[in-house]
DNA sequence: TTTAGGG
DNA sequence: CCCTAAA
């Protein structure tokens, strides 16, 4: 069936040669239309294999990434027979490499200028990758989801391409019983897909897809969550609070961080009746937008969404402010004014202008090398507490963990792109990829191939280095410590380098563990055992390239475990709540302890 | 190199 | 998270 269509070229060359334009035709209105693509980031070893992005590196991309990318996302990657001849040939190299497992379907990003702006800014080793899947169907971007089987993963049986075939575009309601995300209903306002719109809708059931552990376990329905209730599972999730009261925003930010992916649409839609609702008047806008802006001028889909329908009418970003953009908030700065946006809108709003045009004047930079020739910078209005705000999309690549090789070539560059993309050794690629929703497959199929993987790539993933943008918008939002660090990334080389001023190591990053990451590790340790953590390493967290390390999982598994016997029996309820440190929504701590009890009588062997 | 613990 | 002793 779905025979994946992938490109995978050198960064160089796709940028260099007219082929890059090319590749990327499948963003033109007409390939978008029909044939969504989704991209996804891959980073290109030396040795030329690919290797998955981290999902922080999706995740930043994710951000940024622009509407197109949004509706690519959802996507999953499944080349109809359709696809463009072109992009079909295209990603037939790549396909070789999705096989291998390589490429995970988590992010997909719609790089498209902005790759290429930074490709170009980037000289060294690093290729672009993409691959380009065909079709819109999305997928909860599920950590869970990557392709990591090498030969499973375009088998049916794996992925479900069967199920996107019966469902096609349209997100019946039925389809997505139980819980709804809005989120990937929610269409974006630039997205670009015309056609979009039922793809959108495509969003994976959240049933049949098993987003997450959240999702499938928790069987939380973000949809039906109060705002409250929808802060609350926000600060489980990143660990920190949230005052944010736009419901869209919690929702969508959850589902990012729980699947750390990408997926979820940036924003606002109004929901009636399951249905999204898109302002004609806007809708219209886009349209010439469209016609104006190439790759990244989205369409306005209508989606249909069976949540509740709240309706948050906010407004999709007009096409006008696209145009006109110049702010361009990070999250961090996004999320914040949110935040205080209430209290005070108008410091909040004044600041972030400022940092905003920092950014944006690297923005432009990117952009301007674009293929189109003319820059075009996008920015998507993001509606923040009843504030609107311009948000440029750009994509970022997250800085993955650095290496210690990395970092000293970090060091050098410490402002702009450049310095990220060239790392030496390893390659970022961005390749669109088709995604499987099927989440027991994927999980199944990830775990043991990418083992594989790794261990052949030959060790690879140490040398890697990823590009990393400067901003760093996910570290802010995810690190719950507020570290300095992220303050430095943009004036520093980033948060990449460990180094300090002093020239003593500072801290790693600190990481806020997110829920999907508890969760895998609560899997791992249920599969495999408690201390068994480089097992657990390998199989459960290898997929998405974490950065954590065995001793973080030891680590988190001991804190898990403190947690989860502390709790009091009291607490039945409240999962999150009260000591602000935590979250960690009490069946994932009911399955620490059962965990905990139950190897604590079977120690030894087994499993 | 991986675990287990202490810090 | 870091560091380190043990294995």
């Amino acid at each position: 069936m779905g025979t994946v269509v992938g490109t995978v070229e050198d960064c160089r060359e796709m940028f260099e040669s007219s082929a890059a334009q090319t590749r990327i035709a499948p963003f033109s209105p007409t390939n978008q239309i029909e044939n969504p693509v989704a991209y996804k980031l891959v980073r290109v070893a030396g040795d030329g294999r690919l290797v998955p992005a981290t999902d922080e590196e999706i995740f930043e991309v994710n951000e940024t990434d622009m509407h197109t990318a949004s509706d690519a996302c959802h996507s999953v990657g499944y080349l109809p027979a359709e696809g463009s001849p072109s992009q079909l040939s295209q990603l037939e190299e790549t396909s070789e490499a999705v096989n291998s497992g390589l490429l995970q379907s988590d992010c997909v990003e719609p790089y498209t200028n902005q790759c290429s702006e930074m490709l170009q800014k980037v000289e060294k080793d690093e290729r672009l990758v993409m691959i380009h899947g065909s079709h819109m169907l999305s997928t909860p971007p599920d950590t869970n989801i990557q392709f990591c089987n090498e030969n499973n993963m375009f088998d049916e049986d794996q992925v479900h391409h069967e199920a996107l075939l019966q469902q096609p575009i349209p997100l019946s309601s039925d389809v997505q019983t139980g819980c709804n995300f809005d989120q990937y209903n929610t269409v974006e306002p630039f997205s670009n897909s015309t056609a979009a719109s039922p793809k959108e809708t495509a969003a994976p059931p959240a049933d049949t897809q098993k987003p997450d552990f959240s999702l499938v376990r928790g069987e939380i329905c973000l949809n039906n969550l109060p705002i409250k209730a929808l802060q609350e599972t926000f600060r489980a999730t990143f660990g920190r609070e949230t005052t944010v009261k736009d419901k869209t925003w919690l929702k969508r930010r959850i589902t990012m961080g729980l699947t750390n992916s990408c997926n979820v649409p940036t924003t606002n839609l109004t929901i009636k009746d399951n249905k999204l609702v898109v302002n004609q008047d806007k809708a219209s806008v886009r349209a010439t937008n469209l016609k104006d802006a190439p790759p990244y001028s989205t369409d306005h889909v209508s989606g249909h969404s069976n949540t509740s329908g709240h309706n948050l009418t906010e407004d999709f970003s007009c096409e006008e402010r696209a145009a006109k953009r110049v702010r361009k908030p990070t999250r961090r700065y996004i999320e914040e004014l949110s935040e205080t946006d209430e209290k005070q809108q108008n410091d909040n709003k004044s600041v972030v202008t400022s940092k905003d045009q920092r950014l944006s004047e690297k923005t432009e930079v990117r952009s301007i090398s674009v293929s189109l020739g003319k820059r075009v910078t996008v920015t998507r209005v993001v509606s923040l507490a009843g504030s609107e705000i311009e948000v440029p999309y750009v994509s970022h690549v997250r800085r993955s963990r650095p290496r210690e090789n990395i970092m000293a070539l970090m060091e050098c560059h410490s402002s702009c792109l450049e310095a990220k993309a060239s790392s030496g050794e390893s390659n970022m690629l961005l390749h669109s990829e088709v995604v499987n929703l099927d989440p027991s497959v994927v999980k199944s199929a990830s775990v043991p191939e990418q083992k594989e993987l790794a261990t052949s790539s030959s060790n690879n993933e140490e040398e890697d280095v990823l590009t990393e943008v400067d901003q760093d918008m996910e570290a802010g939002n995810i690190d719950s410590s507020g570290n300095s660090s992220d303050d430095n990334n943009n004036n520093n080389n980033i948060g990449a380098t460990p180094m300090m001023q002093g020239g003593g190591l500072r801290r790693k990053h600190h990481r806020a563990w997110t829920l999907s990451e508890v969760t895998q590790l609560v899997e791992g340790v249920a599969k495999y055992g408690a201390g068994k953590w480089s097992e657990i390493k390998k199989l459960s967290f290898s997929s998405y390239y974490s950065y954590r390390t065995s001793v973080d999982l030891k680590d988190k598994w001991r804190n898990l475990l403190k947690a989860s016997f502390a709790q009091s029996p009291s607490n039945s309820m409240g999962s999150l709540k009260k000591h602000g440190s935590m979250h960690i929504p009490m069946q994932i701590l009911l399955q620490v302890r059962e965990l905990a009890e139950k190897q604590a009588l079977v120690p030894p062997n087994q499993r």
